[in-house]
RNA sequence: CGGGGAGUAGCGCAGUCCGGUAGCGCAUUCGCUUUGGGAGCGAAGGGUCGCAGGUUCAAAUCCUGUCUCCCCGACCA
């Protein structure tokens, strides 16, 4: 039977689009831009999404839910933040539809009187809450996260990457000084590589943009970036100080124990649906799938063979009592019982879904008393004995789930370049890609006449001192080498 | 949004140039045989050819418009 996956070395995007049919993960939607998350990629959300919830309430913050529609004026107040979303954004201007002869039609009598805008982010809406309530600094910090949909109408999608409408969260909280501020953002993007690293198996890169590439709105916004296995970096988490531009803009003060009245500090931060790309391009190979154990929906499937009607029954008792022990340790497992598929339909099927470990059990492994363990992650084959299996199981998904780390922290190590001057900058980025440090002079000209010939962006200012030197290009003073790549 | 490619059964495709009964592989359903890396034989079901107009005795095929996907740019999480 043919191969249903392109070769990454052969096409890299078609790889991508084959490995998300093939793991069930979502399909295009009739709406350009639009994507349907199928089961097996909204339960892998929903672990994302248990890990992280857990991460924002053990750091203090709630969750609230916030409308899906903004007043059109409201994105009118902050200059710089309407700005940056101005070109991207959808917006409801009437009510009603009314049926015509061949279907419907749009109501001309129901234009709204004020246009509404589907939130593209929710900082405006939100803000208008905070004034209200927020008197005093006995109501500050207001530490609030929402689980949401947003629109943000791109002209160029790609699944997960960048869809029209994703799901993600935002996070929004309010200060009463600027070092608490800046310290919730700091502490956020600590959560975000904490969550990349130890569960996505992702390792990032931190940083602060350069202006920019600065979220609209923001005084400094931080980052979490990654680097694919075809060399693009992708930024997969942000997180903003705000300073005290949305607090000006919706007029939200506070009274200080000194009974002076100052305006709010506010950070806000949010990952998204992307960071599944992110997954995918991370460890995944031209067999499929492959996903960290902490966040497969399931981490074990059990592929029983059997040959009579009588064999059948003694492998599924068999597979059974396994399944019990493995509950026990609450490891996610599924047993693939189907009689109209081979077992080999089966493994094919299982390695495209990106379940990390197989059970293979047959009426062979009865007889000695073994089972079968397939690692997803390295093909690897072997057979151990069925006493204290659940142990070894949770401790290979442990194994898998580290390697997987630091397979990936190789790559990219093996990635990651640092040079000094433009032509050896040039010659990385044209040949070889990945992740480069280099000194800049730290002027938007100079990044946009790189951006210009190289099409690589600073992806981020690192947080700790660097040595200083010369910009690559103009020669003039640098306090630190900053990362470079081409981007997603 | 500009340039290029594509849309025919659930998936992958042929047929389109040159208009004339809509096909192939896989998948699906039923039966039997099978089952340790995508099983075999037999039978069956499934398509307003993306959508809307037009030309024609006749349109998957020609013309116009439109929607969606992919690639390359500009823009962006």
């Amino acid at each position: 039977m043919a191969k249903k996956i392109t070769k990454r070395t052969e096409d890299f995007s078609q790889w991508y689009q084959d490995v998300i049919r093939e793991g069930k993960l979502a399909d295009h939607s009739p709406v350009r831009g639009c994507m349907v998350i199928r089961p097996n990629g909204y339960a892998l959300w929903e672990n994302m999404q248990d890990s992280l919830d857990q991460m924002f309430k053990d750091t203090g913050h709630e969750n609230a839910y916030f409308p899906l529609f903004i007043p059109k004026s409201f994105l009118s107040k902050e200059a710089q933040h309407v700005e940056g979303f101005a070109k991207e954004c959808a917006v409801v201007t009437h009510s009603r539809l009314q049926s015509t002869d061949d279907g419907v039609e749009v109501d001309p009598d129901s234009k709204l009187g004020e246009e509404l805008i589907v939130r593209p982010t929710s900082e405006t809406i939100i803000w208008d809450s905070y004034r209200d309530w927020i008197q005093s600094y006995r109501d500050l910090p207001i530490l609030i996260n929402q689980w949401a949909n947003v629109v943000r109408w791109e002209m160029r999608t790609r699944l997960f990457l960048r869809t029209m409408e994703f799901l993600w969260q935002e996070g929004h909280t309010a200060h009463s000084t600027k070092e608490e501020a800046v310290e919730e953002t700091r502490q956020m993007l600590e959560v975000y590589r904490t969550f990349a690293e130890e569960y996505m198996a992702m390792p990032v890169k931190t940083g602060v943009k350069t202006e920019s590439e600065r979220f609209a709105g923001a005084v400094d916004t931080y980052c979490i970036e990654t680097l694919l296995q075809d060399n693009k970096a992708l930024q997969a988490g942000t997180s903003h100080f705000l300073g005290q531009n949305f607090a000006k803009a919706f007029d939200v003060k506070f009274q200080s124990a000194e009974g002076e009245h100052e305006y709010v500090w506010a950070t806000s931060w949010g990952v998204s649906t992307r960071l599944i790309g992110g997954l995918i391009m991370t460890h995944s190979d031209d067999q499929g799938l492959v996903l960290p154990p902490k966040l497969a929906p399931n981490q074990v499937v059990i592929v029983p063979i059997w040959k009579s009607d009588e064999q059948q029954e003694q492998v599924l008792d068999y597979c059974q009592e396994i399944i019990d022990e493995l509950d026990a340790l609450n490891i996610r497992i599924k047993l693939d019982d189907r009689e109209n598929m081979s077992p080999g339909w089966k493994f094919n099927e299982h390695e495209a879904a990106g379940i990390p470990l197989r059970l293979t059990i047959g009426p062979r492994d009865i007889e000695n008393n073994n089972v079968e363990l397939a690692r997803r992650d390295t093909l690897d084959k072997n057979i151990v004995s069925r006493e204290g299996i659940a142990q070894k199981v949770d401790e290979l998904l442990d194994t898998i789930q580290d390697d997987l780390y630091e397979s990936a922290q190789n790559r990219i190590q093996e990635n990651t370049h640092s040079v000094d001057s433009y032509d050896e900058f040039k010659d990385v980025i044209e040949n070889e890609g990945g992740f480069i440090y280099a000194h800049w002079d730290g002027t938007a000209e100079t990044e946009e006449k790189i951006k210009d010939e190289t099409k690589a962006t600073i992806r981020c200012i690192p947080l700790e001192d660097g040595e200083e030197g010369e910009c690559m290009v103009t020669g003039e003073p640098s306090k630190q080498k900053v990362l470079f790549a081409r981007a997603y």
